[in-house]
RNA sequence: CGAGGCGUGGCGCAGUUUGGUAGCGCACCUGGUUUGGGACCAGGGGGCCGCAGGUUCGAAUCCUGUCGCCUCGACCA
């Protein structure tokens, strides 16, 4: 079917007398309405974000509140994230299970801090069918009672410890306001529990699989992240301690890219979840959990996106490369296209658009959809024996050799990659500010935005002035603990700790 | 969830004040001409006016509720 395809457009051959001048000519126009297709990101953010959510087919709203259809294009981004947060889990040891979806009401009671934190926020089953459930059944929120409730009936021994176990699945909550993405009633995520003999070991996992996490973060999705401890006024209902990946977007605002606990032995107290140690003592356990969600994808959108739309970092992107035919009606245009997308798919993920579209709009559509690198072939090239490689990034191009085109698409693929770290690394940097006394960090919150170091003496009064001063709220205490004063930027009593500080989604 | 703005073919909008049976641009389909930065000509198809009630002889238009989007606040991965 294809081959008829190609043999049909290749009969149709013209001469086109005023191939330069009809180019030139549009360009001006052409250019103007790749500015309107998109709301630019300095005239309206939000707008944009929404603009590049629905454009590039990533989702669609659906009919149930707060909860969206993630459509095919976003999809296979989630599915090669989870991909290469799959591999770190399996490379440390981890296993993955699923547990029920639904929580009765008397189990999520269990520990007290938990349920005060996520009861605002769970959607309730009350009934089965027409009959009124004896117990009403909550949507998870998430599920560290689930897998108390397993543990507790599982382990018995220092010998079945530790258990190191995690979820893929999506949970709920009833969120007051949502944004695809960033916040959704029901959202796809993986959540890591595990289970240990002391607490030291606890404190090691959740330390490593904040490692795992930044790891990812930096090298996979190009985002650089601080690395630090949550305020107790910000950490996880029920933890001990919550440590922080925290990104920063292109807007200035921060987010959470994802988080990891330790729960001391604080919920195997409470779900009694004991094991016999190797005295023959009963001990308790000491856990974990860690979680990345599909936020990690508005994390992408929004920290190397522009005004052309999507920009995906290689490794994450489902299409790696574009290729575009050009004059593909032309004797051969396409064979050859074929021939170099069979060649490229060996060891990249390729796509050849053989629409009928005019390459002029196929080069705005893919680098609306954030595909890296773009290569054109047509009857020009094939003459010379080459393609035409343009990246996303700078729009630079590169007129390659096909003899060794595919150590030119790693070669490029590569340093795009690279290229977008430092590019988003570079913004975080010039968005990252230090106070030193009130006045100028509630200025630079307000009028400058983006990350404010400044120094705080650990009282949540101050945290909560903050606040209600600046909408700023405490994002990490980060593990790079370098003063930057010695008083609380807003009290001025002795300091304790360094904090990052900024408005987040 | 509180305050404000908005919802009309796939997308962007006009029409709503003063009720009279829906229109424009782009997109789409067919044919032809084109193709190196969002092509052109001709013809054509498509609308429960977000959804559900109500008022009325008659509702996109007035009333009530609900769903969704944007801004600010509160809440949060």
């Amino acid at each position: 079917m294809v081959a008829e395809r190609i043999k049909n457009l290749c009969q149709i051959q013209y001469l086109n007398y005023f191939y330069t001048l009809k180019g030139m000519g549009n360009l001006a126009k052409d250019e103007k309405k790749l500015v309107e297709e998109i709301t630019s990101m300095s005239e309206d953010f939000a707008q944009w974000y929404t603009d590049i959510v629905k454009k590039a087919k990533l989702v669609d709203y659906s009919g149930v509140r707060g909860c969206m259809v993630i459509q095919p294009y976003g999809y296979a981004i989630w599915e090669n994230i989870q991909k290469g947060l799959d591999l770190r889990f399996k490379a440390t040891g981890h296993e993955n299970v699923y547990m029920p979806m639904f929580i009765p009401e008397s189990l999520l009671q269990r520990e007290k801090d938990h349920v005060e934190g996520f009861a605002p926020e769970v959607a309730w089953v009350t009934h089965g069918g027409n009959e009124k459930l004896a117990e009403r059944l909550c949507v998870r929120p998430t599920s560290e009672t689930l897998f108390c409730d397993h543990y507790s009936n599982i382990i018995h021994s220092y010998r079945d410890l530790p258990k190191l176990y995690n979820q893929w699945c999506s949970v709920v909550r009833w969120e007051k306001t949502t944004r695809p993405f960033l916040r959704s009633a029901e959202f796809l995520w993986q959540e890591g529990h595990t289970a240990h003999a002391t607490a030291e070991e606890a404190e090691a996992e959740t330390l490593r699989m904040l490692d795992v996490y930044a790891d990812f973060f930096e090298n996979e999705l190009a985002i650089p992240v601080i690395k630090g401890r949550k305020t107790d006024k910000e950490k996880f209902a029920g933890a001990k301690a919550t440590y922080t990946i925290e990104s920063l977007m292109h807007d200035g605002k921060a987010l959470q890219s994802g988080t990891s606990h330790n729960f001391g032995d604080g919920f195997a107290k409470a779900f009694g979840i004991q094991y016999s140690d190797e005295n023959n003592g009963l001990s308790y356990v000491h856990q974990t959990s860690w979680g990345v969600s599909t936020r990690s994808i508005g994390a992408i959108i929004m920290v190397h996106g522009d005004d052309a739309g999507l920009k995906l970092p290689p490794r994450i992107a489902p299409i790696q490369a574009v290729i575009i035919p050009v004059a593909q009606h032309k004797e051969g245009v396409l064979e050859r296209a074929n021939q170099l997308c069979d060649q490229l798919s060996k060891a990249f993920r390729v796509k050849l658009d053989d629409s009928d579209k005019s390459p002029g709009w196929k080069f705005s559509e893919y680098e609306m959809k954030g595909v890296p690198l773009r290569i054109e072939i047509g009857p020009k090239d094939i003459e010379k024996n080459q393609a035409v490689l343009v990246r996303r990034t700078t729009r630079e191009k590169f007129f390659v050799s096909l003899d060794n085109i595919e150590e030119e698409v790693k070669n490029h693929l590569d340093s795009i990659q690279q290229e977008m770290y430092d590019a988003a690394l570079k913004n975080r940097e010039e968005k990252t500010s230090v106070a030193t006394n009130y006045e100028e960090f509630t200025n630079i919150v307000s009028e400058k935005g983006g990350f404010v170091k400044a120094m705080w003496c650990g009282e949540l009064e101050c945290e909560e002035k903050i606040k209600a001063d600046t909408s700023a709220t405490s994002r990490c205490m980060p593990f790079d603990q370098t003063p930057v004063a010695d008083t609380c930027v807003c009290c001025g009593k002795p300091a304790k700790k360094l904090v990052y500080w900024g408005k987040a989604y």
